[in-house]
DNA sequence: ATATATTGCACACTCGATTGTGCAATACAA
DNA sequence: TTGTATTGCACAATCGAGTGTGCAATATAT
């Protein structure tokens, strides 16, 4: 195939206008009555030259670009560089590209790629959110969009996630089975809804037991897990049990145990929001709570679809799972 | 700000042309002679009911649509995923936004979503790519294109990569020096350019010390590894060391090592290609070769930027460097 | 007051495709 | 042979923006 000719320049070549062209391109040649004979010369030289229709055109034309944007917080997180290549590979499927955005973990930075995005006139949108109020996303409510991994309770716009209260309800209750009383949680980034979510999990299972909350850190990131992991371990009374809110942070503070000379899970235990397949080869292997990433982002997609079909959808809680390892071992004492 | 008008329609709602309007947003009042009063009126409009030119219509008539492509094999293995992470920054920076593609290393799915990202009359682009043949890539040559992290010498196209060879042999070379002479090696995929340079620096410092090649496994994923490990592990003689071509495939070594009742590195030495945070980690802490991906991804961006301006640029292998943790000790005997 | 220069803006064409419509050329009927 | 039906395709409008040009309306010069 060579490089690709547009359609003007085929009909020009083989002395047949544009219009036949494209209605033989397009599958309308029966429709608008074009005999066999220029069907088959035109699908011919289609084939020999090389026929590559300038799709920007087609998409002023048809008012659809079949793309998609994707903006989420940093592709360098395992978690969202997984769900990306899910949701990639769903719409490809159905015939749709990806535009991908970073927001970087910034609201300022997320509206202003909301805009960018939104005048390439994508036909739909899958984000996650940074932020805990969506209004920048209110007059886009009747456009395609679906939340991922976060969302707005308060606005008309279906998502799906985890269950994020249920996981962290999950972890934070298995290390108090084990017989944690000092249960520090490193959060992630305060202003979203997957970490309110996360923490209110962790504070409701406290309170159950009659504990006392000691969150700290800000942000779903390696350093702020380092930093966090070494705050609370310059304390007066250290926790014995650490709840990291998202593999980073966990990856952060296992680093951090480590260069403090302590042992998981025998001085401190560890538990941590997302698997990862490396929890199983640290040391120890760490217990965590996995959250089901190639399913959020195929609903994620499916309801996308749904929506360019003009089809309403409601929103999901998807149900994470804990795995357990070594990380942790009831306290001391 | 609300939802966005398009020019049209903002000129309709104040009663100028088009034109215009076009001519104020662009900045080209001066030039066109529109009055101080009207640049003013439809600034003022322009701010309150928020304009959204499009930007289809706008690619069409400028033949440039500020996008470039990203094809890559693997957005889920963590060296790409920074890779784009980079990119997608370097990127915005100048304007222009990520149409993402994942070729899932397969060659036909690169030359399909090749002509896809064509058609949508990409600015640029920048391909990490399969195979050891870059005939699809030919008939571009002239286009803004980049390789990353693979490339094809014998294509007039610039790229931009680790020096795998050297990368390679300093590994191979590490291991010779602490002693090692059954070292073997699983490899990423075959048919990619990285794995052919990992493999050729691999066996030349082998034969620097007359030593036998010994290297099985065909992809760079967590299975292969696994499996590469598990074969290797089966032979009557077994290696005393392991050099894992990436990140994915000492993952998998790791947990084959493991499940088999082995320890690195009293058992077995390791090594691995591709430095990321959680080898600090492992048990033990893994060897690894770091590519310096912040540097090949900017270096990349600023050649393609060139090549956007219509400038020519060289091609740039940058030396990676290793570091030395636990996973490997002189053999035992 | 008339002629000329300048200012201010809209008209119309263009980018490359899709699609309703109209007009020749041919086929068929009377 | 003339009239009608059918076939085959091109013309022209459209999507929404950018841009050269032309034509009024005003300002300035004579």
């Amino acid at each position: 195939m060579a490089v690709g000719l547009t359609l003007k320049e085929l009909a020009e070549k083989i002395g047949v206008s544009r219009t036949t062209v494209s209605r033989v391109m397009s599958g309308n040649a029966q429709k608008y009555r074009i005999s066999e004979k220029t069907v088959k010369k035109v699908k011919t030289a289609a084939e020999q030259f090389g026929l590559m229709p300038n799709q920007v055109a087609q998409n002023l034309r048809l008012q659809k670009t079949d793309t998609i944007g994707l903006l989420i917080p940093d592709i360098a997180n395992p978690f969202f560089a997984n769900l990306a290549r899910v949701v990639e590979e769903e719409l490809r499927a159905h015939g749709q590209m990806l535009l991908l955005c970073n927001s970087n973990e910034s609201t300022e930075l997320e509206a202003e790629t909301l805009t960018n995005i939104i005048r390439r006139q994508i036909d739909g949108l899958i984000v996650a959110p940074v932020g805990l109020s969506g209004e920048h996303f209110r007059t886009l409510a009747d456009k395609p969009i679906v939340f991922i991994d976060r969302y707005f309770d308060e606005l008309p716009i279906p998502h799906v996630s985890t269950d994020n209260q249920a996981g962290a309800f999950m972890a934070t209750r298995y290390l108090l089975d084990q017989g944690h009383r000092h249960i520090a949680c490193i959060q992630g980034l305060r202003a979203t809804v997957s970490n309110q979510d996360r923490v209110a999990g962790y504070k409701r299972a406290l309170k159950e037991q009659g504990g006392l909350p000691n969150i700290i850190g800000d942000g779903f990131t390696i350093e702020n897990g380092y930093e966090s992991a070494v705050a609370l371990l310059a304390r007066e009374e250290k926790p014995t049990a650490l709840f990291a809110l998202n593999n980073l942070i966990a990856v952060g503070a296992l680093q951090a145990l480590r260069d403090k000379g302590l042992s998981v899970p025998e001085d401190i235990s560890l538990i941590s929001f997302d698997e990862q397949p490396y929890f199983a080869l640290t040391s120890p292997p760490v217990t965590t709570i996995q959250q089901p990433v190639k399913q959020i982002a195929k609903a994620a997609v499916q309801k996308l679809l749904l929506r360019l079909k003009g089809e309403s959808t409601d929103s999901l809680k998807i149900q994470p799972e804990i795995i357990k390892r070594k990380s942790v071992l009831p306290p001391k004492s």
